[in-house]
RNA sequence: UGGGGCGUAGCCAAGUGGUAAGGCAGCGGGUUUUGAUCCCGCGAUCCCAGGUUCGAUCCCUGGCGCCCCAGCCA
C-alpha cells in the first residue's frame, strides 16, 4: 500500500538515468553497477539521501547493483562511530547492499603497486617539497605553475624514494608522491596532482600498518575500477576532477573502466547540509548531538520521526539535474505530512491544558465514547475514550473576546468535544493576576458522540482530554534550525540558529490510548499534528516529539490580520 | 586575465525547431465531527541582444549573471 515507489525505468526520468538506459541499449555495458561512497567523518544528511537513493535507485531499476564503499583514506579524520552510523543511516532509508560492502583502504596494497607502475613508466614522481613551496609552485587560477626540482627524478631513485616513504623513513610531510602531468594545465587538478602523503595516523581499519595514504582522487577512481563500477555517479564539484579520474584509469593496469558523471547538490532552506557546518553544530554543542531532531541529518530525522519513505519520494520529487538548487523545506514537509496522513493513528492530546468544568455531567461519573483510529483508513479500527465532569481543552481554543472567525470556545459559545459531546461555555474563572483557569461549561447529553439529536450544527470542533484518566508528558515542539532561509547568507552561520527552534511542554495532557505508543510510531495529535515517542522517555515519564505540525489555515489568517 | 558547470514561474523541474508537463509554495472556492485531509480553479515576454528560419525556449554568434576549483580534505 505504502508502495507508491517505482521500480519502473520508465518512471523516473532524468540525464543520468537517461545514460545508464543509452549504456545499456547500445551495449557499452552489460549491466549497471553503481556506488554510494561515503567518508566516514561525519554522519549522512538528507543531502546524501539524494545520492543513496540514486545510486541504490539506478541499481534496482536496471536490475544492477550498488556497492556501499568508504572512502577511508584520511585517518586523520574518521573514526569508526561514523562506519557504523553510516551503514546504520543507510539501511534505515531503506537500501540494502547485500554482501557489497567495501573500503578504499581494503586496496591499499594494490595502490601502492600501481603506483610503483606509474612511477615506472615515468607517470609520477617523489617531491621533497614541502606543503607550502606545493602551494607556492602551483601557480593561480590565471597563472601557470612551475616544475617542482624533483619532478625529473629518475624512476629508481623515485622507486627507492617511495618505498622508503612507505617505510616510515620520512616524517610526516616530508615528501609525497605526484602525478607528472602538466603544471601549466588551466584545470588546476591537473597540475601534478598529489597521490600520497606521509600520515603518521591510526586508521580505523588498518590501524598503523601504513604511514603513507593515498588521496581521494588516487583511491576513488581505482576503487571503482576494481569493484566494477560502470557509473560512478557524485556531485557537480567533482567536475573538474574528472580528466584526472581518466589519466589514472588510462595509465593504470585497472580490470575495468568506470565513467563518472556529476550531479548538483541538494540546498535546502532553513538548515545546512555541509559536514563541516553540521560537525560544528554538534562539536561546540549548539544541538545535543547528531541526531538531534532540529538537524537535518537521517539520524535527527528519524528521530524526530520522519518516515523513511517520505525521505525517498522527497529525494524523487526533487528531481536530479545539473543546476544549482535551494529546494524550499515547505516540499520535505509535504512529504513527510502526505506520508504520515496516510499512515498516523489519531489520538487526542492536550498540549497546553486548560481545566473545563462540565456543570451538568454528575460528579464521579464517566463513560467511554468510541474514536475511529483513523478517519482515512476504515481498517484502522476504533478505541474507546473516557470522558467525565472535569476534562481539558487547550487554552489555545478559547479566547474570551474571540475575534471575527473564531470558531472556538468563548463564553455563551457552543461548540462539539470531539467524538463526544455539543458543550456551552458559560463562565471563565479567572485567578486574582486575572487569568482564565478554569472554564465553567454544560453539555447536552442528545449531542452523544457528536451529533444533535435536532440536527443543530455547531461551528468548532476541539479536542479534549478526561482529566481524571489523562496521562502526562512532556512534548518537545521543533521549528527551523535556522530562522533564514538562507543561514550564513552573511555573516556567521551559528548567528542565525533560531532560538525557538527547540520548545518544550512540560504538562501535557494525554488520552489514556497513549499510554501504548510504541517508541518511534508516528502518531497524530488530532489538530495538531504529527508525533513519536522520544528514547529520553522514562516509565512514568513520557517524551514525544512533534516530526511536524498539521497545516494551519486559521494562524495564517490570524497572524496575516 | 585560466579551467569547469549552470541559467524555463517565489522554489524544484519536464520539454524541444511549430508556438511552455508536473510538483511545492501562494491565492480563491467546495466538502468536512481534525480551521487537517480531500476536491476544483488561478500564474511564464523560457537571462539579454543580434542572426538563421515560414516559424526559436530549442540552432548560430556575441554578451550578461550565478556556482565550483589554487588541501599533502573528500
Amino acid at each position: 500500500m505504502a508502495e507508491a515507489e517505482t521500480k519502473d525505468p520508465e518512471e523516473t526520468r532524468d540525464f543520468i538515468r537517461d545514460i545508464v538506459r543509452a549504456d545499456l541499449a547500445e551495449g557499452r555495458c552489460d549491466s549497471v553497477v553503481t556506488r554510494f561512497p561515503p567518508e566516514p567523518n561525519g554522519y549522512l544528511h538528507i543531502g546524501h539521501a539524494k545520492s543513496i537513493c540514486l545510486n541504490f535507485g539506478v541499481a534496482a531499476e536496471f536490475a544492477g547493483r550498488c556497492h556501499l564503499r568508504f572512502d577511508d583514506t584520511n585517518p586523520a579524520k574518521e573514526e569508526h562511530e561514523y562506519i557504523d552510523s553510516i551503514q546504520e543511516d543507510v539501511r534505515w532509508l531503506g537500501f540494502d547492499w547485500g554482501r557489497h560492502i567495501y573500503f578504499a583502504s581494503d586496496n591499499f596494497e594494490t595502490l601502492y603497486g600501481w603506483a610503483c607502475h606509474l612511477i615506472r613508466n615515468g607517470h609520477a614522481y617523489v617531491d621533497d617539497l614541502s606543503a607550502e613551496d606545493t602551494r607556492k609552485f602551483r601557480g593561480t587560477l590565471t597563472e601557470p605553475g612551475k616544475n617542482s626540482p624533483f619532478r625529473d627524478r629518475p624512476a629508481d631513485e623515485n622507486l627507492d624514494l617511495f618505498a622508503r616513504m612507505r617505510a616510515g623513513e620520512f616524517p610526516d610531510g616530508a615528501r609525497t608522491l605526484r602525478a607528472k602531468i602538466d603544471m601549466a594545465s588551466g584545470n588546476i587538478n591537473l597540475r601534478d596532482p598529489v597521490l600520497y602523503r606521509i600520515l603518521r595516523a591510526a586508521h580505523p581499519r588498518t590501524g598503523d600498518s601504513w604511514c603513507i595514504y593515498p588521496t581521494y582522487d588516487y583511491a576513488h577512481g581505482q576503487s571503482d575500477a576494481i569493484e566494477g563500477v560502470t557509473h560512478s555517479l557524485c556531485t557537480l564539484e567533482f567536475a573538474d576532477h574528472r580528466p584526472l579520474y581518466d589519466w589514472l584509469i588510462d595509465n593504470l593496469p585497472t580490470p575495468s573502466r568506470p565513467r563518472q558523471y556529476e550531479f548538483s547538490r541538494l540546498n535546502l532552506t532553513h538548515t545546512v547540509l555541509s559536514k563541516r557546518r553540521l560537525t560544528l553544530l554538534v562539536k561546540e554543542g549548539h544541538v545535543a548531538g547528531w541526531d538531534d531532531p532540529r538537524m537535518p541529518t537521517l539520524a535527527g530525522l528519524r528521530r524526530r520521526g520522519v518516515p523513511p519513505a517520505a525521505i525517498r519520494d522527497f529525494t524523487r520529487r526533487i528531481g536530479l539535474t545539473k543546476s544549482d538548487n535551494t529546494v524550499e523545506v515547505a516540499a520535505l514537509e509535504h512529504c513527510i505530512r502526505e506520508h504520515l496522513n496516510r499512515t498516523a493513528a489519531r489520538r487526542l492530546a492536550v498540549l497546553r491544558p486548560l481545566k473545563i468544568t462540565i456543570e451538568n455531567y454528575l460528579e464521579g461519573q464517566s463513560e467511554e465514547l468510541e474514536a475511529l483510529n483513523n478517519p482515512a483508513n476504515p481498517d484502522a479500527g476504533t478505541r474507546q475514550i473516557p470522558f467525565s465532569r472535569e476534562l481539558y481543552i487547550d487554552r489555545a481554543d478559547f479566547m474570551e473576546e474571540p475575534p471575527k472567525k473564531f470558531f472556538r470556545m468563548s463564553p455563551g459559545r457552543e461548540v462539539r468535544l470531539r467524538y463526544a459531546y455539543f458543550v456551552t461555555c458559560r463562565e471563565a474563572v479567572k485567578n486574582e493576576a486575572g487569568e482564565v483557569i478554569e472554564l465553567r461549561c454544560t453539555y447536552d447529553p442528545l449531542t452523544r458522540g457528536g451529533n444533535a439529536a435536532d440536527g443543530r450544527k455547531v461551528k468548532g470542533t476541539i479536542h479534549w482530554v478526561s482529566a481524571a484518566h489523562a496521562l502526562t508528558a512532556e512534548v518537545r515542539i521543533y521549528d527551523h534550525l535556522f530562522a533564514r532561509p538562507d543561514p550564513g547568507a552573511e555573516g556567521d552561520f551559528l548567528d542565525g540558529i533560531n532560538p525557538q527552534a527547540l520548545g518544550v511542554l512540560q504538562d501535557c495532557r494525554l488520552e489514556p490510548a497513549l499510554g501504548e505508543a510504541p517508541a518511534g510510531e508516528a502518531i497524530q495529535f488530532e489538530r495538531e499534528g504529527y508525533f513519536c515517542l522520544d528514547p529520553d522517555s522514562k516509565p512514568g515519564h513520557a517524551v514525544f516529539n512533534r516530526t511536524i505540525a498539521l497545516r494551519d489555515s486559521w494562524a495564517k489568517t490570524k497572524g496575516g490580520k
